[in-house]
DNA sequence: CACCCGTGGAT
DNA sequence: TATCCAAGGGT
């Protein structure tokens, strides 16, 4: 798996010895169930605009929302700018290096916990993702079939891998999920290409693809896309929005409904009666 | 545990 | 066109 991942893993900017623990953590929580590609740009220019966790925590959540763009669930960015806020007034600026402590923080749940204290601080800790689940259960159990979410089971079973080195550890687990990324993907995986091919379970086993995952909700007249729909009227804007506009996200009752939730979820705040914008934003001249 | 939360490319 | 999928977290 080292020799994997010195051979052929990407050159990432968060990755190397260039990067600081609040570049790994800014990039593990863009990645959460967003794709690299589409990260790289707008990681670049966070951490150019905010080079440091006290540097965000001085601006408004408003302007954390606005540079998000359009990676995806926006909550990330009001709760990046909440740890931010967090590790400046609780850890003085210094990201902490303990997954206890990192739990703590607004939006780092069990997996980037571990990946910030193993990535950035070289922890041996089990780092497990959807990429690790899925060749563990191919690679170990020999079905397709990676559990729904990680367990306290998958990362006990990592840690039996675990190389003694806390380095090492941390250079093998973000192999494991290079490999998952490169190698053992959920769809068309290039087994050909696999240095694991030999000891695998599922190859051994004829590779049988697993059975259809649950179905996904649909996503057309869903309450996430009039949400994303308002929010991005508002991330277009300047300055505030009058209701009317962002009304027209979707049918009268179901945006009303969305605008609520996204005044409850702190990611809109009304700037006077009929007027909104983004948690923070300038007021309306 | 069930459910909710965005976005856009690939198939 | 419909479905799947991408380094999850919070309630």
């Amino acid at each position: 798996m080292l020799e994997f991942y010195d051979r052929h893993a990407r050159d990432l900017p968060w990755r190397g010895p260039s990067a600081t623990p609040w570049g790994v953590l800014v990039s593990e929580v863009m990645l959460q169930q967003t794709p690299v590609n589409r990260v790289l740009p707008v990681w670049t220019q966070w951490l150019d605009r905010w080079p440091r966790p006290a540097d965000l925590a001085a601006e408004s959540a408003g302007e954390a929302i606005r540079a998000w763009g359009r990676l995806g669930y926006p909550r990330r960015a009001l709760r990046l700018h909440g740890a931010a806020t967090a590790i400046t007034a609780v850890h003085g600026g210094a990201v902490p290096a303990t997954v206890e402590e990192l739990l703590q923080l607004p939006g780092i749940g069990e997996y980037t916990a571990r990946a910030v204290a193993a990535f950035a601080f070289g922890a041996r800790v089990p780092v497990v993702d959807t990429n690790v689940r899925r060749v563990l259960s191919r690679v170990v159990r020999g079905v397709d079939e990676p559990r729904a979410s990680a367990t306290a089971a998958d990362r006990l079973e990592m840690s039996a891998y675990l190389p003694e080195d806390p380095a090492t550890a941390a250079r093998f687990s973000v192999a494991v999920m290079e490999l998952g990324a490169l190698r053992c993907t959920a769809v068309r995986p290039d087994c050909e290409r696999c240095p694991l091919l030999g000891r695998c379970r599922w190859q051994r086993a004829g590779s049988v693809a697993g059975v259809a995952k649950r179905p996904v909700q649909t996503w057309h007249g869903t309450d996430r896309q009039v949400r994303g729909r308002i929010l991005a009227q508002l991330r277009a804007a300047s300055g505030p929005v009058t209701e009317l506009d962002l009304l027209a996200a979707g049918p009268p009752d179901q945006s009303r409904r969305c605008l609520s939730s996204l005044l409850a979820d702190g990611l809109v705040e009304s700037d006077q009666p009929g007027w909104y914008r983004l948690p923070g934003a300038p007021a309306r001249p």
